[in-house]
DNA sequence: AAGTTTATATTGATATATCAACTATATTTG
DNA sequence: CAAATATAGTTGATATATCAATATAAACTT
């Protein structure tokens, strides 16, 4: 029982959450496909749904940088979840495809994502559920300004 | 404005806070003292109330495993915030002790260590808090099982 | 059009995260 | 006590995080 709160604050219980989350997570995942992290994974569910995202957009969706983006999809594409081809109208970036592997890897996945999601939010009303984006999103918008 | 949400669940929310938070955080932080990460000073903070904790329970508390722990005590020890010693009774740990010039970066971040939590929860009321910590520990808990 | 600025992505250096294998010491068990 | 097991911490390998510097292409300026 790590009840344990060394900071005092409620931020300590932010970090906490979101890194027994993805622990969680990446166990469940495990189980299914090997060789992928949760964070593999986003950046998969992330171009299904819109195929046209630059390098720049995804890093910003999933809170990385450039750089850790450049090497997380020189591996995906080494592993072959991923193809990278030169961006016509815009030779600075690149389009990024799904392949075979990565579509057949989404489809394993998907109801994992949404069980790990179930999980993690199991026993929480709505109301509980609106509160906590509406809280959250004033702890953001505070350490934005 | 990065109001998108790739998940469409909180716990993306969860996620983005806590990041932004930290980004705040370092950034104050470093104005003050150029070469000492969040972690670092939580370390330093944490040593501060219990000068008897373990490299093993200093990890849990920072969410973070002991490989992660022992170099970054090592790298502490070369900046000269921390002094590292055989105990004692248990010869398989050490003391952490913390030195002078980790002292005065103590009294040096401390205020803005302070700073930074009243700057991300500005504008909660205390039931606000009240229920995002019941909310997250319920989170938590899910997680666990 | 040439020069300047901005945008996109890469690379290098260093720190951290994670897992597995390992060492050394303590504790438990028979 | 000796053997087995558990605990504390380290090390190696690989991935990721972060910052600064860089390369290339696009957009803007005049």
């Amino acid at each position: 029982m790590n009840n344990k709160n060394p900071t005092g604050t409620v931020l300590y219980l932010i970090e906490q959450a979101i890194k027994d989350y993805r622990k969680v997570s990446q166990r469940n995942i495990s189980k299914i496909v090997k060789d992928i992290t949760v964070d593999q994974c986003l950046v998969l569910l992330i171009l299904n749904k819109d195929a046209e995202i630059s390098q720049n957009e995804l890093a910003n969706l999933v809170f990385k940088d450039n750089a850790s983006i450049t090497r997380m999809i020189e591996l995906m594409v080494k592993k072959e979840y991923l193809n990278r081809t030169i961006h016509k109208r815009d030779r600075r970036k690149f389009n990024l495809q799904i392949t075979e592997k990565g579509k057949k890897t989404l489809e394993l996945i998907n109801p994992i994502v949404l069980l790990n999601r179930e999980t993690a939010l199991n026993g929480l009303s709505l109301e509980e559920i609106d509160f906590l984006d509406k809280t959250l999103n004033k702890v953001i918008t505070n350490c934005k300004i």
